[in-house]
DNA sequence: CATGAATGAGTATTCATTCAT
DNA sequence: AATGAATGAATACTCATTCAT
């Protein structure tokens, strides 16, 4: 698709992989290159020998994340199913990440405020951001269109409360599994349409 | 209430206020004394004589915040209307500052962000995210046994949902305060009990 | 005169020293701020506290050597001598700068090298060459006038061939005063126009 | 005559004469082994294979030098004309180099500049000046004797004069042909015998 | 309060050189 | 012969911090 789409691999991935631990553990601040090569088990001056500098060294981790994500979502073939069920195994993958690799969502939070200043990460970031973004609002809209959701909902705003309110879930110093399943609960009473005998009951 | 309750004032302030805006332009990696020091028109030596290091600083700009947040909030006896004029209030207040003072949402998540690290930032910024957080809830809550949030309302999921939002709005790349609005509408609809004819309608 | 004439003072006056000795001994190859550094016996960063950096101290260099050139003309009003004394005081300043400091002549040199590639050099050490060289032609052309040197004498190309010789000598592996008496013989004998009874003996 | 007296052929060749271009256009202090290797199309790794180390390959490049030098010296059987005439051809030879290759001075004078510090460029550097110079002294004198020159020439001081000026001029900023045939010009007229009906005229 | 000067401990980056293939 | 990868030892430069004045 674009002409840079080359999977990272071999040292320049072990390299990614340090460096985003790092940057999980400390920050972009608190990220040194010595301390990215002596994880991999290298000299400095290796790291310098795949890794021209240190600003390509950030741009290789955001494009490392951006080959997760594609990972991630080359692999799902649910464009046929249920609004609702596309929703619920999107909250399943959100799910699935924050327990197995819960320092993607660190990093991708760093980049996305390193994206501000820094074009380049910008460039990485922003179609991904802007993918996720635009996925979501496609089911939401689906969803209205289904009945199952509301028929006032606003696709690109619910999509903008859907991903905001995972980020905060993650954010949260009380965060874990079960605020996340709440969160994933609230979001979903939250876009769907009231069942019809509503005005008997409450 | 707090030992260290004492608003900050004079050169401090000043140094508070220089700093927040080169966090902002340049978030915590590219904050230097010598810049803050610049920005107030002072030397880094007279900095130091306020400051006394850059752990302090950094201290210092996260209790000028939280100044700022007890400003907002002290002036606010609004716990007596309904729950709906409440959190459109909040809605207000959170649009202001988004546009009068945009750097004080860059500043906050870089805070948080250090926050987890740091253990002194934490202990400003922590209270601080908990009561505006405990405060949506409390407003959710009293809507919902007002009957006009919904019934099924997790207050604390919903203040997530609610905070979450917010800020991803501050942060997308197409924010503005058209956006904002769509969100805070999406909100609203969110939270709001359907009315009750919608079994006959839809 | 110029905008930027500021004789050198203090610490930088003492880091340009340095810098110079060092040139002298290893050429800019051989050239580090460690070094020179501690020949003036301050920390490396204490020099770049004076000296922003590596070309700027080279610029410094290049500004100190003006600094001596300029004090060294001066305080020499003898424009009202024949050319001929006047030339042979061009000599004995630079025999006594061989003499004195000739780690001077290596260092001009070197720039005079440098400045190929070095914009901000070529601005200092280009306007004193021209100075230099004029003085001499400006001499050549007098003498020539006075009858004492040749009527057909090339004042640009004499100070060309003055200079030239002068700094050949001062590189030839023979260097020496000895060797710089001869070649100043030499070129007063060029230049001097043949005495009215050359005719008769030869 | 030397025992290492084999013309350099093949890759070292190529790789002297990129490495002359290189020292050319920045000096010793901007010549990178890579960027050697770079210019002759071949891997660091293998330059090192030719040329073990960065010292051998300065001594290689003198080498080179020194094997142009000889090659111009070798095909002119010129010692049987007239002094004039054979001072006449240096200049023309100079003028030669000085139009096609005028790298060969830049790189000769840097190299001269190191011979000061390296005892191994100056091996081969030293005994190409001494020749050079040398020659020049032998047609002096020869043109003494002849009476086409001043009876009171110094042939080395004249040697080191016509030699700095050659130098002096390629240096100048104003270098060029036309300023190497005034200074030439110049040189010859300094050093000939003045014709005898000076006495007369003038 | 304020500052010019100074400094120790870093920090990314460079570069000639080596080595297994 | 040639090369991709690797490395030790530098190297210029940075930055928070200190201190005498």
């Amino acid at each position: 698709m674009h002409p840079d789409y080359e999977p990272i691999t071999g040292r320049p991935a072990e390299i990614a992989l340090a460096a985003r631990r790092l940057i999980a553990e400390r920050g972009f601040e608190g990220l040194r290159t010595r301390d990215i090569a002596a994880r991999v088990g290298i000299n400095v001056a290796t790291l310098h020998y795949h890794v021209p500098s240190k600003e390509a060294l950030i741009e290789l981790v955001a494009r490392s994340l951006r080959d997760d994500f594609v990972a991630q979502n080359v692999t799902r073939p649910r464009k046929h199913l249920p609004a609702l069920d596309q929703l619920r195994l999107e909250f399943l993958d959100f799910r699935e990440t924050l327990v197995e690799t819960p320092e993607i969502f660190i990093v991708m939070t760093e980049l996305t405020e390193r994206a501000r200043r820094d074009e380049k990460v910008k460039a990485v970031v922003g179609p991904m951001l802007a993918f996720a973004h635009g996925e979501l609002a496609r089911i939401l809209a689906l969803g209205s269109e289904e009945g199952t959701f509301r028929a006032d909902l606003d696709p690109e705003a619910g999509a903008l409360m859907i991903f905001g309110t995972m980020v905060a879930t993650q954010r949260s110093p009380r965060r874990g599994p079960e605020l996340f399943d709440r969160a994933c609960a609230e979001l979903l009473r939250s876009v769907q349409a009231q069942p019809p005998e509503s005005g008997l009951a409450t």
